[in-house]
DNA sequence: ATTTTAATGAGAATAATTCGCATTTGTGCT
DNA sequence: AGCACAAATGCGAATTATTCTCATTAAAAT
């Protein structure tokens, strides 16, 4: 059975070649917002013949037809990831390099309101969240008694 | 009299060469946000014989010192501002590419609230909204009857 | 005025991403 | 199965914002 990004190239129209399998694959298999470099070397570790080229000119297509999303976190290059879920915002673990997803209705509601007041739609926005792990004491979620 | 940026070059024992103080003057004029490109062009209105060496390692100082803040807009470089007001977010009208400057503390609020239910503390954030115009009436501010 | 030390300019280097083009490969049709 | 053609690939060169190197210059301190 072929994953849900080969189905969708299907459905654009695109060539399903070798490659694209390839990077499908690995797309899909993620579990965390790798960059292209992390990608090109899962590709590789499969494919070692695969080009950077085609694994730059794929994600591109594949952002195109919206079958992934690219984020920039300020680090000079960008990170992926399949838009299966809605769209979400990130927090970024400052220590470890964690992506976390989030979606508040309040900050949707928010962002409207505040546009609204500039007499602006909001057609996208980017909240990113850069933290660090709250030290002296557990997290709410899963509070012990000290 | 000398420009804000020229005293807290000053403060921070950073030399004030002919160089630094036209790129302080063009900074402090600014009601923009200029690229570094941008700024070259206005600086060298004023002094034909600036470098962009200069410029890149000037705006970095200055950066570094918390003199001006640098934002990345998704365009591929980043757009510069003095750091006189407190921290704000921007809406960057994707019609003119005017950018409006806001700060909501609903805002503020729910971002420590989010993070807080990962367990994080927020460092630092990024809220961009990219949005159009109201075409069909008014903006809230000027609205007029029809 | 002299010394010290940081800043400048010019161009080379970097790094992520894109492009050009000759070659190869899916896909649809027969 | 075999063909034709558009689309995709791979290689290396190009692009672009920014940084770096290093010899020269200028600000600041003595």
């Amino acid at each position: 059975m072929e994953n849900q990004i080969e189905q969708k190239c299907r459905d654009a129209g695109l060539k399903l070649t070798g490659q694209r399998r390839t990077i499908a694959k690995i797309l899909s298999e993620a579990t965390d917002h790798p960059s292209a470099n992390e990608l090109f070397e899962r590709c590789t570790a499969i494919d070692p013949k695969i080009s950077l080229s085609t694994l730059y000119r794929t994600l591109r297509v594949l952002e195109e037809t919206q079958i992934i999303r690219s984020h920039d976190f300020g680090e000079g290059y960008a990170r992926f990831e399949v838009a299966t879920k809605d769209p979400h915002d990130h927090l970024i673990d400052l220590v470890s390099g964690d992506v976390h997803e989030f979606n508040h209705p309040d900050l949707e509601r928010l962002k409207q309101f505040i546009a609204k007041e500039f007499g602006y739609d909001v057609v996208r926005h980017r909240v990113e969240l850069y933290a660090i792990p709250i030290k002296s004491s557990q997290s709410k979620r899963r509070r012990i008694r000290s």
